[in-house]
DNA sequence: CTGTATCCCAGCGGATACTG
DNA sequence: CAGTATCCGCTGGGATACAG
């Protein structure tokens, strides 16, 4: 009981199976290199990259664009871009205006796209807990004009308030 | 036009009010001042302030649970913890169990628990691309049972996707 | 316009040892 | 059990200058 209790001490970590046999104790895997999240903060690390992004989704594909509008210098920017391409988060691609030369401009790609559910619901935390606001209308639903929000839903439809939900360990044995 | 361009770069920041002159460009705040996400960074930085969280919305309320549940040196964890109580993400309570000298637990506040989007989203997002899965069960809903996720949807109820998404600049003026 | 090279500093975080 | 003190290496990130 103590050793599941501890065992399964990362909430957002991966299934297991508590009918199995629990190897050593010093053969289970660390548990970050088996969480979700923590995984997700190696390759989105940095608070210059949250800011790549951000101007990524806004629109930014140039690189003078990334540096003015998500305020970082020059080799941030080249650093954090390069590194972002190499995730899979961005992608550089060629283009060409007529009658210019050849330019490169980072887009999102699904991967890094998928990430929007996670800035939205910053956003929303920090305009409620850190501006002291409810603020409508920052992102929309195209066709209905509905306000857009990051909400903790279960499959049935219901809204999950945080005293409605079940944490189960979930970490997964190891091999 | 440029210069509202420029101005407005930040998607996840402050309303404009378009129709106001523009002050001085020397004048204008900076953008991450003003964006509640760049905000949000300042206040959870740091990855072991994340994975300290990460362990009190798992239940962690002592200190070398923390310590060791986050993967975290004790350093390490005594100066997040004191950190995310001076942000008022937990507060530290003193508590006594029958026949047993006072202990001090660290609890969850509002404002720390309702982070919790934005850890589901991340957790979501990492099983997705880190992992290659889909993980259910992991967070459900007491009572229905349903799986639990965090989706952006509109106010209207439909579920959006990154395609139907109408991204407004709504950076504010300064006053 | 899109970077790279270099220098520099501050802060994160581990290891170890020590205290109430 | 719940930290603190100290040391030290690594990295993020700014400034500046330079290059294709």
């Amino acid at each position: 009981m103590d050793a599941y209790a501890s065992y399964n001490a990362g909430m957002l970590t991966q299934p297991i199976q508590m009918d199995q046999r629990l190897p050593p104790r010093d053969q289970w895997p660390a548990i970050n290199d088996d969480c979700p999240m923590a995984r997700m903060l190696e390759v989105l690390s940095t608070r210059s990259a949250f800011l790549i992004m951000r101007e990524a989704f806004y629109g930014a594909t140039r690189f003078d664009q990334f540096v003015e509008r998500a305020e970082v210098s020059e080799p941030v920017a080249a650093a954090r871009l390069r590194e972002l391409v190499a995730e899979g988060l961005l992608e550089k691609l060629p283009y060409q205006e007529p009658g210019q030369r050849t330019r490169h401009e980072y887009r999102l790609t699904d991967k890094g796209a998928d990430l929007l559910p996670v800035l939205v619901s910053m956003v929303a935390w920090g305009d409620r807990w850190l501006f002291d606001r409810e603020v409508r209308g920052r992102i929309s639903h195209i066709g209905c004009g509905g306000q857009v929000t990051a909400e903790l839903r279960c499959a049935e439809g219901h809204e999950v308030g945080i005293g409605e939900l079940e944490l189960r360990s979930t970490r997964r044995l190891p091999a």
